[in-house]
DNA sequence: CGGGCGGTTGATTTGTGTCAAGGAGGGTGG
DNA sequence: CCACCCTCCTTGACACAAATCAACCGCCCG
């Protein structure tokens, strides 16, 4: 048995995950037409459901799939030579994992469910055979690696020269472009399917000074904190705080 | 005239830039055989040179092309929003630039010359398109995507922990795998054709916080400050260093 | 020769890490 | 169902790294 945390809930027959996808957020091959959507559709062979804690894939295991997020949440970890955590990402519904290790033989970091959470199993080597035969495809997996480029080159340039509060604060509105649940009396709360030490460690602070930044801002009427969300108050003065005093 | 400060070298007739080129590390197209490699070296039909301080591209300007550079030095570098200078990275010969910018209309960032700098323009949608033809460039395009996500997670998940000395010896590091010249008497250069400040800058320090590492390795007798050059007297401690305190 | 820019140095402040302790919540076992 | 424990989070006191402010130096260039 290839994995002790999951359970697999079907097997191919002629059956296609990707047209029975339920997922707000498709991962890929939204551009395709229904014929080339099949063929894609096929190179996916397995789905998985894990169980938060659980390990979608491990360091140094050998780098075979990407994985679609079809619900839930994950978190990508490394760990520095001394062993801490260092977490370089958050991922959910219809984000694709497992990018950061094309082009090792092995995946570079663990991936880890953080709520009960379901993938599709995307052999790389498929994928890449397809992009041969699909040229929408290859455009579409372009600009996915090209987006992520973007995002994460942003997360490096900004993120060495900003305040804790103010990493912060783009963290939340990341979460919230992502993730966001308005409401109708105004408010806006942000899920938080991950532990407040895990965001400090994605921000690159100690979660002392995490929990400081948000009594902070909790003082200031900007957030309001709670255990498992974070309610935004007051998006207008948000984003002026990241607009003006963006410099460290 | 599209640009100012560039001299265009020569024109295409049927003369092939990659057959002639000279650059010790070549940017793309090593995998190809001689039938792609001709399809794909047509796609470049101008080489410019830019001399020290001009802009390769601007930030704002069409997103068009790639740039090969063959010979010299770049540094890109975005604004804040206050107008402070964020410098994203520093580039070589054999390296591609505006690859940041793929997925935009727009390029995000300047580039700037930091010497003579030739370069290969590389349009992309044409290598969108020879991407479609030849599967063995396609593969090769990807796979550099691919390294540039790993590197820039790399920067992202390291370079937020790192004590600012770590930081430099990492960058110090980086910058001799890319143009190291080892000399007969055991003593290791590296060349910068950017300023302290552009260092400072990239590796998120203020400029005085850069010389004061700077002059701390020196005392401890890592590395000479040149004005235009570090040495790296001693590999060992070197490494050392970076394996070892490498946490906040 | 003078001006300006890049780089260095020192004094001081500020932000954030570290250490230590206490509290809240959720899960487990009696 | 309650008590306990454990983990996660918070709070406070303190230490330390790096930013800021200010001054100065060396260099290149006009």
């Amino acid at each position: 048995m290839r994995r002790h945390n999951d359970i697999e809930l079907q097997l191919l027959t002629n059956f296609s995950y990707c047209e029975n996808c339920k997922s707000q957020n498709p991962c890929l091959g939204g551009g395709l037409n229904p014929e080339e959507r099949k063929l894609f559709s096929r190179a996916i062979r397995h789905r998985f459901t894990f169980k938060m804690g659980a390990r979608i894939f491990k360091v140094e295991n050998k780098f075979k799939y990407l994985y679609a997020i079809q619900s839930g949440a994950v978190k990508i970890q490394t760990y520095a030579y001394d062993g801490t955590n260092l977490i370089s990402g958050f991922y959910f519904s219809g984000d694709l994992i497992g990018i950061e290790s094309i082009g090792d033989n092995v995946y570079r970091n663990d991936a880890i469910a953080l709520s009960t959470t379901t993938v599709c199993e995307i052999p790389f080597n498929q994928l890449e055979e397809l992009c041969d035969s699909i040229p929408a495809l290859r455009h579409e997996v372009m600009m996915l690696f090209a987006k992520k480029i973007r995002h994460t080159e942003q997360a490096v340039v900004h993120g060495r020269h900003l305040h804790a509060k103010l990493r912060l604060l783009r963290f939340l509105q990341y979460l919230y472009e992502q993730n966001g649940v308005s409401r109708a009396d105004g408010s806006n709360r942000v899920l938080l399917p991950m532990s407040k030490g895990d965001i400090a460690c994605y921000l690159g602070l100690c979660p002392e000074s995490l929990s400081r930044a948000l009594k902070k801002l909790e003082k200031e009427g900007v957030i309001r904190n709670r255990s498992k969300s974070i309610e935004l108050l007051d998006t207008e003065t948000y984003s002026e705080l990241i607009c003006e005093e963006n410099r460290y």
